[in-house]
DNA sequence: CGAGAATTTGATGATGATCAAACATAGTGG
DNA sequence: CCACTATGTTTGATCATCATCAAATTCTCG
């Protein structure tokens, strides 16, 4: 979290940072509705986030890692406007709200910190829109899969190899389709040679086929 | 603007974005690659962002109505990552960025306010995102107009009836389709009684139905 | 007014949804 | 720790929605 803070300025922020939640797998950390007082920061695990249509059905609209923050969309009328659940046993940082935007006044550097996380926040869900409105399903899985891999990378893991922490399910919601249509490209792709997939282990074998989709 | 600002305030403000630039139908305010150094305020007429995936396809990101803003997404690289283009003849405020962003640490109001707005433009990214994923073509077509008709409204013109600014071409590439699939759509809720679709006039008959689409 | 752009409508086909059933996996309680 | 049950996954068959291709109008703006 540092760079372009001074070391008084991180010890401000730890201080305000300080608590920890931890959120079982299948648990929400909030849900749509509830008050909005803090955002959060990944800490270890995996979150997604869920809107909940009229009529019950359901859209992932995120996929948050170790690293991530979110609760951003609460902060327009106070309120969450969607369920944050954890994919695995997880847990992250909270961060007081109105204390973390009063050091941003305080903070040039801390500011330009939030205001960069909002901006890379929206432009996660402008290249989701681009997903869902501009590329067929199998395009839209070897997206994702190349998406995970790089941002796993970018953690330290291993790119071309991971244990998925959501279901098919969840996967054909976030990426507008059904979970046999998702289950089904998988096992093309893999009969193709360009991933291998059991389950929720995935090997990337050809990353450049992969993009090519 | 203003609204939880004092006088003293707004006259800053004032100060800060004093520069108003027009743009014609079809000019671009921005590109992709550009460098970002100003947040856009639109003042009167309207904008779309377009994103170009490589292929050349064109995903329609956003629709920005008077009063809306734009830019954010710049934020996170200090580059533009779409372009926005006039829909008629407009004109926006010029929002400096690093001036905008020292007031914001001098006015506490001020900063909540920019806040929100990343928060709504977020919000409205969740929503496309929802809309894309979740719904069929006929219902995203309903949620448009739906959608157009309360901003509309919000902005003091009729919410019954009013001319697109937007080509079907715009409205199918925003909506995750084809411009035939947008005209035969409004054709049948023309036929069904729900709208009169006569180019780009578009008047609402039946909200009820429209919302139960 | 005329030419290029936009819209409408039709015919056809492909992609992905839905329904269904077998199979695998993981989580739980005895 | 194992067996059992829930839940999740795979695969097949069929069908609906929407994309594509095509052609005839209708706008609109220079």
């Amino acid at each position: 979290m540092p760079e372009g803070l001074c070391a008084n300025d991180i010890a401000k922020l730890e201080n305000i940072i300080s608590a920890t939640r931890r959120v079982k797998r299948g648990e929400t950390l909030f849900r749509t509705g509830d008050r909005f007082d803090s955002l959060f920061a990944v800490r270890s695990g995996s979150i997604k986030t869920v809107v909940t249509h009229d009529g019950g059905r359901e859209q992932v609209t995120g996929l948050l890692l170790a690293g991530d923050a979110l609760g951003f969309e609460g902060i327009e009328e106070g309120v969450h406007t969607c369920d944050a659940i954890a994919l695995e046993d997880s847990s992250v940082c909270v961060v007081p709200y109105t204390l973390f935007e009063r050091m941003c006044r305080e903070t040039d550097a801390l500011q330009r910190r939030l205001h960069r996380m909002m901006s890379h926040a929206m432009n996660r869900e402008v290249n989701h829109v681009v997903r869902l409105g501009l590329l067929r399903a199998d395009e839209r899985v070897a997206r994702l899969l190349l998406d995970l891999s790089s941002r796993l990378s970018r953690r330290g893991y291993a790119s071309s190899e991971f244990t998925l922490r959501m279901t098919r399910d969840d996967m054909g919601s976030y990426l507008g389709m059904t979970l046999e249509t998702v289950s089904r490209t998988l096992s093309r792709f893999d009969k193709a040679g360009l991933i291998e997939a059991q389950g929720k282990f995935i090997r990337i074998r050809d990353f450049e086929a992969l993009r090519a989709v």
